[in-house]
DNA sequence: TTGACTAATGTAAGCGCTTACATATACATG
DNA sequence: CATGTATATGTAAGCGCTTACATTAGTCAA
């Protein structure tokens, strides 16, 4: 951890500058409040220095960072990566910086995040789902670091949240499928525990069910992590057990994409033989053959509804308000009657 | 940007436990240095305060942040995702945060990210690619901030780096399919301006052919973004052309599959009528119909090795060692001899 | 009991910035 | 020309930590 380079400070663009210290920094961050001569002077005592301003110091002398933390499950989960790219845009806009952080669904890890990224200063956070340590919410109010959800949105909870209601979304997909004469169903889910979404999604099925005169015998569940090959494991362990699924719902279409392939694979058609359902929408999903049915999550509009209201609640400490997202059935080939 | 809690700090925690602050400090950084008793109290205090250090200050006392910074072109693309994923996790081990940042593939967004980075005292940081201005590479240096190159490997370069030899392994495959009888080529590459990856893997194709005695006429290129939708609007675009090729190479399996998905719609046999070839080896190549021959790249090795590379040269200010690492063809269903 | 250690803690000087306040300069006004 | 006002700059006090150094407490052998 050698250090062999000093790195220019303020103090040395300042001597060179031949100006103090507070001109240097108000030329640096209010231009217009210094005279055209001496800022030429400083910006090229600049120049000359690669100064680069230490954003610690800066941090703890203006008592303020303009950064926003999120933490996200996986960056490997493309819905998220975009989601975060469209919340992070908004931000810029309002002036603020992203900082990302992911658990890999670790609920520990993700307080250790939580805890780097409050020590680094973000302003506010964005988390995905409520579920999570009663004490970390603690926490984060003793720090007076605001906090928005998101991917949910859930009338039940206390906490404000952007996002969409999982249970109905999930719900309204089940309803279609047993419309469809299904009758034995099965999900290949996320992990449950510490995962409010996957829960949700869960309960929906289970409710549309219920509704239609299921019982639990007649939903099988599978929870694995995510990924294509996770996906067709899932979908084998299936379609091994006494009475395999006419219909297989997936969490995401990542799995769903893993399903078909094993189905092909197996030589089981699909539709026809079973249909296979995804949840997200991404643009993967019309790009297999047959092209995924699935349900449309608007991520990019749910990252921008969430920059905004974190970011007016940074501000102005505005209330935030909850914003509801709409989800949409989008139907393409992989769902059929039962034969 | 209202501060209405006083967060608590070092001298809060200090005060509440009757110590100094310099015994909180230690407590907290060098337990053992500090009496068994002390500790419990010192503990106690930070728990029922809620205390949090401070990382700026902390960074800015210590002179040491122990954080890497990593920018990457997109986190869309999967393969830099988990490329980084493996980064994180092994630099994890080693003790260093990673702070990751992304650029759009705009240099100039690059060039802020890279100095939000060493701003925010990253000790180290790993870039995509040589090509930048060198003023940049000037101010890195000034800055005593060492970098590692990496998703690249090239003799020819001057700076350290982990990675492959994109143009030989584009060669390689472009080799095949020469042989199997192929003469008029396409390719589908990322933008090419300020992307050494793209470049070389077009040179590594342009190498092949002229080496087959076939010439520029032979070969199109068309230029686009990541995307799915952008392979399978590039795919079209050739097919419309006065030749057509008989094999389509793509910079990565994402385009690849947005070209299979086209030709599809197109009702193009694959690889009877054309022959799409991807790059990358993601799991999406094994999940589409026919499965996609492509590029196998290490992405994960890539990652761990970079990460072991940057942490000794942070910590002991070891000598960088590039690293080579070795791609490698994977034929699967999508390319075939010429009929 | 004393002296010579070692272990535990305290004191205080910064780290590189921002910003309230004080001061200096320039210019217009009566 | 004195005065007032606006504009530009300087002075210096922290922000919340770490750490070199000083001090005190504790331990043990002689």
């Amino acid at each position: 951890m050698k250090q062999n380079v000093n790195k220019p400070t303020l103090q040395d663009v300042a001597r060179k500058a031949g100006v103090s210290t507070a001109t240097v920094s108000r030329c640096l961050n209010f231009p217009d409040q210094v005279a055209g001569r001496t800022q030429e002077k400083v910006n090229n005592a600049v120049r000359e220095l690669g100064y680069s301003p230490d954003f610690g110091a800066k941090a703890m002398a203006a008592r303020r960072t303009n950064t926003i933390g999120a933490i996200i499950p996986t960056m490997a989960n493309a819905l998220f990566a975009r989601g975060l790219q469209a919340f992070q845009e908004e931000l810029q806009l309002h002036g603020f910086t992203t900082l990302v952080a992911s658990t890999s669904y670790s609920s520990e890890t993700e307080e250790q995040q939580i805890r780097s990224l409050v020590a680094r200063g973000a302003d506010g956070l964005l988390l995905i789902g409520h579920e999570r340590d009663p004490e970390i919410y603690r926490f984060l109010e003793t720090q007076g670091v605001p906090v928005l959800i998101s991917w949910v949105y859930d009338t039940a909870a206390t906490r404000p949240s952007v996002g969409f209601d999982n249970a109905a979304a999930m719900k309204e997909m089940a309803n279609e499928v047993i419309s469809l004469g299904h009758r034995q169903i099965a999900l290949i889910s996320a992990e449950l525990e510490f995962n409010d979404r996957a829960t949700a999604r869960l309960h929906g099925i289970q409710d549309a069910m219920s509704e239609a005169g299921l019982d639990a015998s007649n939903l099988q569940v599978v929870e694995t992590y995510y990924g294509i090959d996770e996906g067709a494991v899932a979908f084998d362990e299936l379609m091994k057990t006494a009475k395999p699924p006419t219909a297989v719902l997936c969490g995401n279409d990542v799995l769903a994409v893993g399903a078909l392939r094993r189905a092909r694979e197996l030589d089981i058609k699909v539709p026809e033989q079973v249909s296979i359902i995804g949840f997200d929408d991404l643009d993967l999903a019309r790009a297999t053959f047959p092209a995924l049915t699935t349900v449309l999550v608007p991520h990019r509009e749910m990252g921008k509804q969430a920059a905004i209201a974190l970011a007016s609640k940074v501000k102005d400490d505005a209330p935030i308000q909850s914003y509801e997202l709409k989800t949409k059935l989008v139907f393409r080939d992989t769902l059929g009657p039962v034969l």
